[in-house]
DNA sequence: CATTTACGGTACTCATCGTACCTTAATCGG
DNA sequence: CCGATTAAGGTACGATGAGTACCGTAAATG
């Protein structure tokens, strides 16, 4: 016999070829966006056509999802600087590293690509990390701890107010990066001053 | 002769054509939206074909931003209640309106729609008012005037927060409309606090 | 070793953008 | 008033890309 048993399967199936797939499509938003992912190339990249995608996912937006959820799955620990400004704007620069990336790209090509979709959109906010308010109200607790902060503050919109505006910056201006003054400019003029703002007037 | 000169013209040209175009193109939009708008359903509903649109505008993109352009012509007059936060209140129930409105959702679906064509994407942004921290510099600067804030407010980032954070729900939720309870809070939870914070802290 | 599962290859339908070409009506200059 | 020019209408077509259908065959299963 001139093969071995198990030995170099030439035609992959289940999960090793689902993470081919993926990675190919991966490969994709990363050359193309979402708008270039195109599902033969993605097929003939993966080494397969496009039954076996279609067999896995019911269509192109579900399959960049996925793949999209792939590229994305790391998180960054939290900041903790012992002092609010520090805190905060540690996680601001965070989130605009991740959006000026490429991945980050790939997240907002991928958003208006699917926009008509609520399903898919849910999908893609709550991964994001946008929900991330649990992050925000962490550190804003830390700070109500050390007294920086009275505990009125604790409010998921109070607390996400920075990176709402960040996120602001991005979808308004077509920018690649946000430039560091303006985080700063965030949490100076508009952050502290309304943690500030929240302390009882006095009467 | 049994025709008239001058009299009903059976082909229509020039303007009349192109204002038949653009209301056909309008009413394409309120019907599917933009990703649902169809060069040849445009162009058989002004009773014309695809010739006449092309003679006139390069692409689909370029058309439906025109009749986007007809379609939010208006623009409401500013609010003068006297107080802060009945100015801010009214303005952010006038922006959320046109956002839920049959035009804030084309505005939406175009916004996306054309998210990789930086051009285009420039030119709605402006069109749809959204550079406009000018009224809310107005009404700040009335308040100012009346003594209900300090002058440090009086600068982009701040006076436009509670607009931003309301686009944010529009943005995130998938939302027709945002609920009157959440732009109240945005105003007393988020806006009037950072306006107060930005009084001296007494040291 | 027989059977079932699922991959690979290929070809197809369908929708839709954008273009090409030709005929004909409206307008305009002389 | 009439011929020339311009722009509309009709129709057909090329290109692209999503999603589907079939069929033969390799890999897993027992």
């Amino acid at each position: 016999m001139t093969e071995e048993p198990t030995a170099a399967p030439t035609r992959r199936r289940g999960a090793a070829l689902e993470q081919a797939i993926l990675r190919a499509a991966v490969d994709e938003l990363l050359e193309s966006g979402y708008s270039g992912l195109n599902m033969d190339k993605v097929a003939s990249r993966a080494g397969t056509n496009k039954n076996a995608i279609y067999r896995r996912w019911p269509n192109r937006a579900a399959l960049s999802i996925a793949a999209y959820r792939q590229l994305s799955a790391a998180s960054a620990p939290l900041p903790d600087t012992g002092e609010l400004r520090g805190d905060v704007l540690e996680l601001l620069r965070g989130a605009n590293r991740h959006w000026s990336s490429p991945t980050g790209d790939i997240l907002r090509s991928l958003l208006s690509g699917v926009a008509d979709d609520p399903e898919l959109l849910a999908q893609l906010h709550e991964q994001s990390g946008d929900a991330g308010s649990g992050m925000w109200l962490t550190i804003l607790g830390r700070a109500v701890a050390r007294g920086e902060a009275p505990p009125e503050v604790l409010h998921p919109r109070v607390a996400t107010v920075a990176v709402v505006l960040l996120r602001n910056e991005f979808v308004t201006r077509g920018v690649p990066t946000v430039p560091d003054n303006v985080l700063v400019e965030i949490v100076d003029e508009v952050y502290l001053p309304l943690i500030r703002g929240h302390r009882r007037t006095p009467d």
